[in-house]
DNA sequence: CCATTAATTGGCA
DNA sequence: TGCCAATTAATGG
């Protein structure tokens, strides 16, 4: 019996609301590298995340890709179609690790946000917030070096999702590979290698194996 | 152990 | 910085 987590914008919500969203969907598992929708096709389903990491990326012909979006537990995603009435996905997404999702069929997700206030009203500042750390995340790629998008990109992790050791340091452990960290931001490979480890000479970060980073926020 | 993927490195546009 | 090629390292059977 799997459970709905109070974690992301569902932090807060009475266990009657949580339960509420929870029976109207299903738990389901996927593995990771799985395809959960496409872009363009039919928005049939909105997902939150329970456990894992999932995204949304878009792709151009020759394949270059652009994260749009990484969620983590308690995210919910497509962020559209709520406030709107778009009918399409508008990238595609799929798993980055193992995940569990709550799928909910989207006219169960708009009945819930259209008869009850409270969850639309946290759903909303969810939204809101998610586009203002889209709006955030395009002005560094405009403004700022490889470098600086790269280490706020881990702070902006690491303040999420990070695990806070006893010394103040934060334990990134999502699965996320260097590769995923450049689709998101929007550079190269090997240029998020190169800047990781020029990072990890100067101390602010630490590589504990793939995939996993311990980030020093201050100091 | 091998086969696959991820990460690193150097050279060049 | 990006892109390409060549290597090395780590991961998962």
């Amino acid at each position: 019996m799997q459970q709905l987590p109070a974690a992301g914008w569902l932090k807060g919500l009475s266990e009657e609301a949580l339960h509420h969203i929870e029976i109207k969907g299903v738990f389901r598992h996927y593995p990771s590298k799985e395809t959960v929708f496409l872009q363009k096709s039919e928005l049939t389903h909105y997902y939150i995340v329970v456990s894992g990491l999932a995204n949304a990326y878009r792709q151009n012909e020759d394949g270059k890709r652009w994260t749009a979006g990484l969620f983590s537990k308690g995210d919910l995603f497509p962020h559209v179609g709520l406030l709107d009435d778009k009918h399409e996905y508008p990238a595609n997404s799929e798993t980055l690790s193992e995940c569990t999702l709550l799928v909910i069929p989207r006219n169960e997700m708009r009945m819930i946000f259209a008869s009850n206030p409270q969850i639309r009203l946290y759903l909303t500042l969810f939204l809101t917030e998610k586009s203002q750390d889209l709006i955030a995340r395009f002005s560094d790629s405009v403004l700022g070096t490889a470098a600086d998008r790269v280490l706020s990109f881990l702070k902006k992790l690491a303040c999420n999702s990070g695990i806070r050791e006893s010394d103040g340091r934060y334990l990134i452990d999502l699965g996320l590979t260097e590769q995923n960290i450049a689709e998101y931001i929007g550079v190269t490979p090997e240029t998020v290698s190169r800047v990781l480890n020029r990072l990890c000479e100067e101390g602010k970060v630490e590589k504990l194996a793939r995939k996993k980073l311990l980030v020093r926020l201050q100091t």
